[in-house]
DNA sequence: TTAGAAACGTA
DNA sequence: CGTACGTTTCTAAC
């Protein structure tokens, strides 16, 4: 076996500079195709590639390129490598091959207009570095020295193609007698005729070495320029404007706005097919051999699968096997099966223990001995399961009459919060990354369990035995990778355990009153059709389809000439807002019926979709999902129960559907008021806004009358709207234009608002400012337990998506925080439940509400129970108001 | 059949 | 030109 690759090295390669070297390197071999085409610098890359990829063993690998000579170095020194001739003739097109090398091997290429290849490799390994990698760096530009580290090696070509000096913080010690830091310095000193950089007369390595020694750094040279004595020492004040040009050309840019992210440069296999077509046509034969044999030599991404006996236990040998296998160690659990709403249903079980042992066996066909070890087992908390996604398996377990306890690691969170802003976190994805192997059995294993009796029944068993056994591996790799990063206390403390609170939540579902969602399907059913009727008349047609934009568009804008509404991408907006402003100026009868048609069709469809969704039992169980929002808020689907409508009278009414259920006596909602506000003025430390929070006083009131500098009690209405406006927009990164179309109000106005609002809460607006900077020089933003958000795009030069990574950056620690504060209260909530022993449960969770079903009689307990857990969930600056309604229904319950 | 856009509900 | 989601419907591409 080969040791498996690095899982954090980043390999970084120059890809002029090295084929430049190896065309020059390997000139006199006269490589040429038989159809004329030179070859030294795309093979001597290749080969250099190869090797370091043998010796580098990165987990992600990246090429940089030059896309033209015109560079910001160019414009500020046109002199700047200004004598580079022309390369030859024989290098042209070599370059594009090399492209072509790296597609056909699945390794990213990196160019940006404007910059070297240098600094692209400066950004990317500062990047890495920042990120926990390590870092090798394969270049022909010393000007790379600057970026040796503790993680980051420069592998800088001796002669020839084969042989690297490996560059350590002590290897230019030792060659330079410099830090890395100070090689810059150095080199803007001795000035390098290679990039056309003067030199100043009589001076070279051994005098600019001295004086970087003797002084430090280049600045405090120049600053004492006048303590050098001698020739030197005139020469040096004589060119002092050119060392400090010099020097702000040897400066590695560590910031340059790429698209590419680190995760992106993760090793992939290669294109088989395409690299032997390439090498064919290039006519490498000894290259294609080389690689080959690294290939079977175990290359990262080896399609290796797993060596596993998956033993098919038969009913008896169920409860024999966990006692021999399973021992103080956690076991990775894979569960094959149906679930959703609550409940599930499994039909093979696999386990996989650390001692290598992997078994699997069908739930339906178990002797009660072995049902009792199976249930025994999963209900200890003391002896650890590793699954991936457990929260569905869970109910399939349950439903069985297993209760999973002692969840020790679940992957899919682990991977989201060790790489969030992944778009999925499926497991075979996870395994080959960072395990570099195939989720599948070995073949020898799988011949043998399909000899055996052939069936498919085998093949699923083996391959759930495989992911039990994956997950594990997976597991101890992914926090290893979190531990790197932190997350690891959000993780073990908040989001495992949750895991469980929701599950409870999920299965226990919320009672509806069908018969009232039937009525109300026939109320805004009659609703639609009224509305259609009107609509209809209005134009004196009927065949329109008002659910269509693209018909709505022809209607308005052809047949009736209305004024244009937004442009959108397929021609004018209809949406209700555009709707209203246009039935303000025409008053034209058709506007008001449709939206009116809107309305009420969007509530009848929300009503069919909830009676779709009720189960056996009477009640809707929503399945909660951890690893979906960036922010860390939870998400609710199918159905979403985080979007039922509460802000008109009407839509309002479906929430008299969700009723207490039977045995219990009411429904509890208990909700934060202002909980980003208040998290804001933690963060913030504004005491303006700590004081408004203290007054305990209506808190839109109190903020206006600090910014109208009046008494609370004399703030008008109007001013009380403005600063509400303020208030709720501020975490969302609003705009004074933004504010403008709010308020119906000119722009010049809002931004005096706003001027106004960040005077008296000055502190809101540094830290606002101080979270976007921060986020833009670290590459990500913090929640207040340490999760975090990366926001590649807070340097891209495409103003429209650096605007909205800065609004992402503002608001992903303010809503992530309450993200954070609102599951630990959850499970604050549930341990004191069952340490005060109540029978009262949680059943929803709403970003910043939890709604509970209390039992006959603990009403007044949980009362005080839940406004308790919620309100110390966090300390903050300020107190974490919580406010409490109780009813028969959510409406009812709603305050 | 699938994917994207538009629209709209919540915090 | 205000963040974070999920669902439905229509439409065009497949």
């Amino acid at each position: 076996m080969v040791e498996a690759a690095n899982p954090s090295r980043l390999l970084l390669l120059d890809g002029h500079s090295l084929a430049y070297r190896a065309f020059y390197a390997l000139k006199d071999a006269n490589l040429v195709t038989t159809t004329g085409q030179h070859t030294e610098g795309v093979y001597g890359f290749t080969s250099m590639l190869i090797n370091v990829l043998r010796d580098e063993q990165p987990s992600h690998v990246a090429v940089a390129f030059d896309v033209s000579r015109k560079t910001f170095r160019s414009e500020r020194f046109p002199e700047y490598k200004a004598n580079r001739s022309k390369s030859p003739e024989e290098f042209s097109g070599q370059l594009d091959l090399v492209k072509e090398v790296l597609t056909a091997l699945r390794i990213p290429y990196v160019e940006k207009e404007g910059y070297e290849a240098d600094d692209i490799i400066a950004t990317l390994a500062t990047q890495a570095e920042r990120d926990g990698l390590d870092v090798s760096i394969c270049t022909g530009d010393r000007d790379a020295f600057q970026l040796v580290s503790d993680h980051v090696t420069v592998l800088y070509p001796r002669r020839g193609v084969s042989d690297l000096s490996r560059m350590t913080p002590e290897a230019v010690q030792e060659k330079y007698g410099l830090t890395p830091a100070q090689y810059p310095d150095f080199a803007a000193l001795r000035g390098d005729p290679s990039d056309n950089l003067p030199n100043i007369p009589s001076v070279g390595e051994k005098t600019a070495v001295k004086w970087v020694a003797e002084f430090g750094t280049l600045d405090e040279l120049v600053a004492r320029a006048d303590e050098v004595k001698g020739k030197a020492g005139d020469a040096l004040r004589a060119h002092l404007g050119q060392v400090m040009t010099n020097r702000q050309l040897t400066e590695l840019v560590r910031d340059v706005p790429l698209e590419v992210h680190l995760d992106q440069l993760a090793r992939q296999t290669w294109d088989r097919e395409a690299v032997h077509q390439l090498f064919d046509t290039l006519q490498f034969r000894v290259l294609r051999d080389r690689l080959y044999e690294y290939l079977e030599a175990g290359e990262p991404e080896a399609e290796e699968g797993f060596e596993i006996d998956a033993v098919h236990l038969e009913p008896g040998e169920v409860a024999g096997w966990l006692a021999e296998h399973l021992g103080a160690e956690r076991a990775g659990v894979s569960v094959r099966g149906t679930w959703g709403r609550g409940t599930g249903e499994i039909t093979e079980l696999a386990v996989a223990t650390t001692d290598g042992a992997g078994g699997w066996f069908e739930p339906s066909r178990l002797t009660p001995e072995d049902d009792a070890a199976v249930a025994a087992w999963l209900a200890d908390p003391e002896r650890g399961k590793v699954m991936h996604d457990a929260k569905g398996p869970m109910h399939a377990l349950a439903a069985r009459g297993w209760e999973l306890r002692g969840l020790s690691a679940d992957t899919e969170l682990t991977a989201f919060l060790a790489l969030p802003g992944q778009r999925s976190y499926d497991l075979a994805d996870l395994v080959l990354r960072f395990l570099g192997r195939e989720l599948r059995a070995e073949a020898a294993g799988a011949e043998v369990q399909l000899s055996l009796d052939g069936g498919d029944e085998e093949q699923l068993g083996t391959d759930e035995t495989v992911r039990a056994r994956a997950v594990l591996d997976l597991a101890a790799a992914l926090e290893a990778e979190l531990d790197k990063k932190g997350g690891r206390t959000l993780l073990d403390e908040v989001e495992l355990p949750l895991v469980q609170v929701l599950a409870s939540m999920e299965r226990a579902g919320i009672a509806v009153d069908v018969d009232h969602l039937h009525e109300l399907e026939s109320s805004f059913g009659g609703n639609v059709a009224q509305a259609a009727d009107d609509a209809y008349d209005a134009i004196g047609r009927r065949d329109v389809n008002l659910g269509s934009p693209k018909q709505l568009q022809a209607v308005l804008f052809d047949d009736l000439a209305l004024p244009k509404t937004k442009r959108i991408k397929t021609g004018y907006t209809t949406d209700a807002e555009s709707l209203a402003e246009l039935y303000a100026k025409t008053e034209h009868p058709f506007l008001e019926a449709l939206l009116r048609h809107r309305d009420a069709s969007k509530l009848r469809v929300t009503v069919e979709g909830l009676l779709n969704s009720v189960s056996d039992d009477g009640r809707i169980h929503t399945t909660f999902a951890q690893t979906i929002a960036a922010t860390g808020r939870l998400s609710s689907a199918d159905p979403n129960l985080q979007n039922i409508p509460i802000r008109t009278d009407e839509g309002r009414r479906i929430r008299a559907a969700f009723v207490v259920g039977d045995g219990y006596e009411t429904l509890l909602s208990a909700d934060y008021s202002q909980i980003e506000m208040r998290i804001m003025a933690h963060l913030s430390d504004d005491q303006e806004l700590i004081d408004a929070f203290a007054s305990g006083m209506d808190f839109h009131s109190v903020t206006a009358s600090r910014v109208f500098d009046v008494p609370a009690e004399e703030v008008s209405g109007g001013q009380r709207a403005k600063i509400k406006a303020m208030n709720y927009g501020l975490a969302y990164g609003l705009s004074s234009y933004g504010l403008s179309r709010q308020l119906n109000i000119p722009v010049a106005e809002a931004q005096t608002l706003m001027d106004e609002y960040f005077e008296t809460f000055g502190g809101v607006r540094d830290y606002l400012s101080e979270v976007v900077e921060r986020a833009r020089m670290v590459g990500w933003t913090e929640t207040m337990l340490g999760r975090r958000r990366y926001l590649p795009d807070l340097t891209s030069d495409n103003r429209q998506r650096r605007e909205m990574a800065e609004r992402m950056a503002l608001n992903a620690p303010i809503q992530g925080s309450a993200a954070d504060i609102i599951k630990v209260a959850m499970l604050r909530v549930e341990r004191a439940l069952a340490a005060e022993k109540l029978g009262s449960r949680t059943l929803l969770q709403v970003h910043d509400e939890l709604v509970l079903e209390v039992a006959p009689g603990e009403r007044d307990q949980v009362i005080e129970l839940v406004r308790r857990e919620m309100g110390a969930a966090y300390p903050l600056r300020v107190p974490l108001d919580v406010s409490i309604g109780l009813g028969r229904t959510w409406q009812d319950a709603g305050h």
